[in-house]
Parts: C-alpha cells; structure tokens; sequence
DNA sequence: TTGAATTAAACAAACGTTTGATTTATTAAT
DNA sequence: ATTAATAAATCAAACGTTTGTTTAATTCAA
C-alpha cells in the first residue's frame, strides 16, 4: 500500500472536512477528488471515522514542539516569549487553517465524543505553558495581575476568530469575497501586530 | 396550522441543529423529539433547508435592538457604552449560545452560502456600531489609537472561544465534563470582568 | 361539507460498507 | 532470467440503511 497515495487521501480528506464537514463529505466526494476508486478508502482506513481519527492524529502533530524552545530560552523576558509565541501561533495556524476549523467545528458538536476529548488533551498542553509564562510574569511583577486563563482564550480567540470565517475577514478588508485573506502577508502582519499590542497593554505595567 | 406547534418544531430543530450540525441532524430526529409526525416537518417548513433558514432569521431577531439604546445613550462616556455593551453582549449570547453555535457553525463551512451571506449581514450591524463608539473615542482622545476592526474581533473572538466548547470551559473551571458553565453565574461575571479589564487597559490612555 | 391537519406508507436518491473478480506487484524456485 | 505461486492493490457492482421528500388516505375542525 503506497504512502503516497494514503496521504494524497488524507489531505483531500482534510480540504473536504475543513469545507464541509464531516457529516458534509461523502466518501464518494473523497475518492472523486483523490482520484481513486471508491473501496480505496475504506480498504486503506475501514471506515470513514477512522479516516477522520487518523487524519486528525496525524495533523495534530505540528502543534506540538512549536512553545518548547520558546519557553526554554533564558535570554527571553516574558512578554518576549509571548511574543514570539504569537507569531508562531499566527504563522502555524494561518498555514494550517483548514485542521484547525476541523478541529475547532469538532469541539463544536457533540458527536464523536472520544474525538472530542483527544482534541482537548492536545490543545491543553500549549494553553499550559502559555499560562506558565504569565503566571511567572505576574509573580516577577513585572505582569498585572490578571485572569490567565481567559487570557489565553483571549488571544486563541482572537485568532480562530479571524481563521473562522474569510467572508468575515473580507468585509472587514475591502477585498472581494473569493479572496483568500490568509495569504495575504499584509494582513497577517496586522493580525499579529493587533494581537501583541493588546497583550502588552493588558499585561505590562 | 397552529403556531405554539410550529415554534416547538422550531426550538426542538435549534437545539438539534446547535448540538449535531445541519448535516448530523435528521428530520425524523426533530420531528421524534418534537413528538410530531415526520412529514409534519416538510408540510409546514416545505423543506429541511427552508426549516433551518426560517430559524436563523426567526432567532437572530434578538440581536437586533440590543445596542441601539446603550448608543444613543448621551450620559454615557464611550468606556462606559463599551462596558454595557459588554454586559449586555455576554448576557444575550450566554442565554442564546446554541443559536450562537448554529451561527458559527454555518459561518465556518462553505455549505449553504446563501445563508452565510445573510448570518454575515446579520452580525455586521452590531460591529458598525462598536466600531463607531470605538472611534469616537479615538477622536476625543480618550481611547489609544488600535485597529478598530481587530479589536472588536478580539472582544467577539473572547467570548466565541468560551461559548464553544463546553469541555474547554469545564477544563479550566475544574468543573466535571457534564457540568453547563454557562449557567453559571459566577463564571459569567468572570468572563465579563475579564473581558472589562482587557478592553479598558487595550483602549484607555 | 369543505378545507386544513395528521397519518402511515412509500418514494427515489445518497449514504457507508462489503463483495468477489481482476489486475498488479512481490517472492521463490527453476 | 524465466516462470510459477502468493500476496497486495484495484475495480465495478451490489449490499442494506438512512436520508429528504411525496403521496394518498384519514381525521379533525369550522
């Protein structure tokens, strides 16, 4: 059985389900798009919800050793590490937009229950250390005191906000509503300046 | 036609629709939990598509009206109008969060465009006039010079990431995953205090 | 008695999945 | 290097369900 051609599945997979839905996209509408025959996807993965539990697994993999280095460095005052935290998070997530609307429809419904709680486990991590690093900004006193953790729903808000909807995006830049506003790098650019001048003015001193 | 019967289809359809997703939820699942007959659905609402655009528009009627008061309200100073549309935001959306749901639900897939079109026309009001009283305040020089857009995104965004994912907010809370925060007073007031103190420190000289 | 409301039953279409035959690739023996 | 045997990959077709919708008969109310 190639990889190749199991990947090539998954990724048209990932595109349909971001577009879609689960519920949305047929195994039919998978395979057309893959160019591969209809029992393919079921003799590669059994069925369509282990498709979707691999792919999820799979693609989930990016986020994870993205905060490490970051928090790491000892040359970093906080509000620098969250900093970079925020272009990282920006540029990761803009990239890979369409797992995170997947990710983020799932949370959403309650079907797939099991799925559901493996999401929360990987994005907890990454909201923990986050945390750590207002909260040791906050006992050096060089933070405000502050809610850390709606502080970080704040700023993961704030991004999933703008990934959630284009048409929104586009209304709010002018642009025509079949433009792709995430790769615009102007406006990435604005999101992320936005995003660090509400956090320094919400934490500093 | 009795309209008490109509509406209990309408609400029963809401919280379906809110919990599984327009393509997750059956028609003989609305008309089972309204205790209907299945083809009731189709005589009154003609069609499940037209059974789920009737409930939008019906629903979204509440956001309407809400803002309008607090705005022409000329006692008030812009901080001031900006912490009661918090309030008033928080209190509405909390109250309506499975209507809220179906709304992002729609605006993340690419189904049903038609819908999206009008949900977007629905919630840009609202925006227009948060991002007046925004720079209004930037005129008098009362308020920091921020990217007005963004901002109102950043307040929008906050609250969106609470009311979706249950289990998040139950993560954070240390509250069991069947527990509902959003009927949770003392949690409310968190996320309004929360969300006062961002936009005041963001926005205030 | 007329029109609306309600029902059980059936409809065709789409769904996820399985089958069984066929092709292609791999391995082992000559 | 060729061949035979075995396994993996691919395919068209069909499976049984579930889907949204319609029908035609029946009940109910005006």
């Amino acid at each position: 059985m190639s990889t190749d051609k199991k990947e090539h599945i998954i990724d048209v997979a990932l595109a349909l389900f971001a577009e879609k839905g689960f519920e949305g996209t047929s195994i039919r509408d998978i395979a057309a798009k893959a160019g591969v025959n209809l029992a393919m996807v079921n003799y590669y993965f059994g069925s369509k919800e282990n498709l979707f539990e691999i792919m999820v697994r799979e693609k989930s993999a990016y986020t994870r050793n993205i905060l490490d280095s970051i928090v790491r460095d000892d040359t970093l005052t906080e509000i620098e590490k969250l900093d970079r935290i925020i272009d990282n998070y920006i540029d990761k997530l803009f990239a890979n937009r369409s797992f995170h609307r997947i990710i983020h429809q799932e949370l959403m419904l309650n079907q797939r229950e099991s799925l559901q709680t493996s999401i929360v486990n990987i994005l907890t991590p990454n909201k923990m250390i986050i945390g750590s690093i207002i909260e040791k900004g906050m006992q050096k006193g060089v933070f405000r005191k502050v809610d850390t953790e709606l502080t970080i729903v704040s700023i993961m808000g704030t991004i999933n906000q703008v990934l959630l909807s284009g048409k929104m995006c586009n209304r709010m830049l002018g642009t025509p509503d079949d433009y792709v506003p995430y790769e615009d790098e102007q406006f990435k650019q604005r999101v992320t300046s936005h995003l660090k001048q509400l956090t320094h003015a919400h934490l500093l001193q």
